[in-house]
DNA sequence: CTTGAGGGAGAACGTTCGGTCTACCTCGTG
DNA sequence: CACGAGGTAGACCGAACGTTCTCCCTCAAG
């Protein structure tokens, strides 16, 4: 435990090795990088590493938990402007666009370890489950209170959306990729209120 | 060359070794298995490997291959009914809503793969590329011919809806994720062809 | 001052990886 | 018959894998 000088949370030989994993793992994949290589560009030794987690798999539960608190950061980025619900859907859709944009975009951290990992009982693959979860429950919460028809059926529409939308944004014009993101979130916005009466806005 | 009995086109304890690392390759990923797994199930030695395949890299390349022509003829099945243009799209979503709903559907072997060959310049990542480029053509193809708007903005949005749906069918109840494809499908052709005169049935 | 956690440096563990090699067998074809 | 392609069986290679180990240094807390 301890305090120390007041540093970093934990460690920070700790937390240079998560840093390191995350940038490694995330662009390159998880299996096909070993451990001496996230050491070396850590720049810390084996010791260290298996001082703070207990193996591999420690490493990348907490790299994906980093993930995971990531989008829920930039989901709660988004709602603390304090939009109309339909306007924070759609500025959940802006965020993701933009994220496909970023250069060094590599798809959906959790979508790829899944691809990786597709025993539906390995830990790894749970935690994507978890992270999902959170996801389309979120998304259907949002899209409810946008006032869409049947809000399960919208909220795993959007979250198709989305999946596609990442899966494809290292794959094809990122560009591209994000106008239809956004022309499918209007789409789904315009469909599945349809019989709103306007000026209905109610606050997210 | 040669015609040998006359049973299988080429050697058949290739076809064993081909089909073994199919199944293996896409229930528990490419990386995670190596080739003594392959040919033990296959129940070949390693020469044998060797003798027909250049290495595993080129036992992936022709797994994915494989892949692809079971798509494509998948799609030319549903293209051989004759239907209405629209219902040939409707179809081909059909046909992946099927696929999904198979027992031991484990996603997109072109996404998985993907995912596990980030490298643009990779040729396994590349043969993804080749065969997206495919489907993204056909699907657009096939729109144009319903009539959809902007041609090209259906077929980006139907490839979106297909990736999201392939991707998350193996970490969500597939029947929900099937509906979920077929209702976009629906929608987007609903959307996109809004201005055609009813009755103007075009054939693919 | 002593202690112990955190870290550096590196040897070593057993296993698995992809790949090569030799030796021998078995057929259908020329 | 002779030959060569296709196959089996298994030893072997160097490298990389994840993991554990010992030894030593540093430095803030008790």
């Amino acid at each position: 435990m301890s305090a120390s000088t007041g540093s970093g949370s934990t460690s920070q030989a700790r937390s240079r090795l998560l840093g390191t994993a995350t940038r490694i793992f995330y662009t390159e994949g998880i299996h096909s990088v070993g451990v001496d290589r996230i050491i070396a560009e850590a720049q810390v030794t084996r010791a260290t590493l298996y001082r703070h987690f207990k193996g591999k798999e420690d490493l990348i539960l907490a790299y994906l938990q980093q993930a995971d608190q990531g989008i829920r950061g930039q989901v709660a980025a988004v709602l603390e402007q304090d939009l109309t619900a339909a306007d924070t859907v759609r500025a959940v859709g802006r965020s993701i666009a933009e994220s496909i944009q970023t250069p060094g975009f590599r798809g959906c951290a959790f979508l790829n370890a899944a691809a990786e990992y597709p025993d539906p009982a390995h830990p790894v693959h749970q935690a994507v489950l978890a992270h999902r979860q959170w996801f389309l429950d979120t998304a259907t919460h949002l899209l409810a209170q946008a006032g869409c028809a049947p809000a399960d059926t919208a909220g795993r529409h959007f979250v198709m959306l989305r999946d596609g939308a990442m899966a494809a944004g290292c794959l094809f014009d990122p560009a591209l990729i994000s106008e239809t993101l956004l022309n499918g979130v209007e789409g789904l916005l315009r469909t599945s209120t349809a019989r709103r009466l306007p000026g209905t806005a109610d606050r997210s």
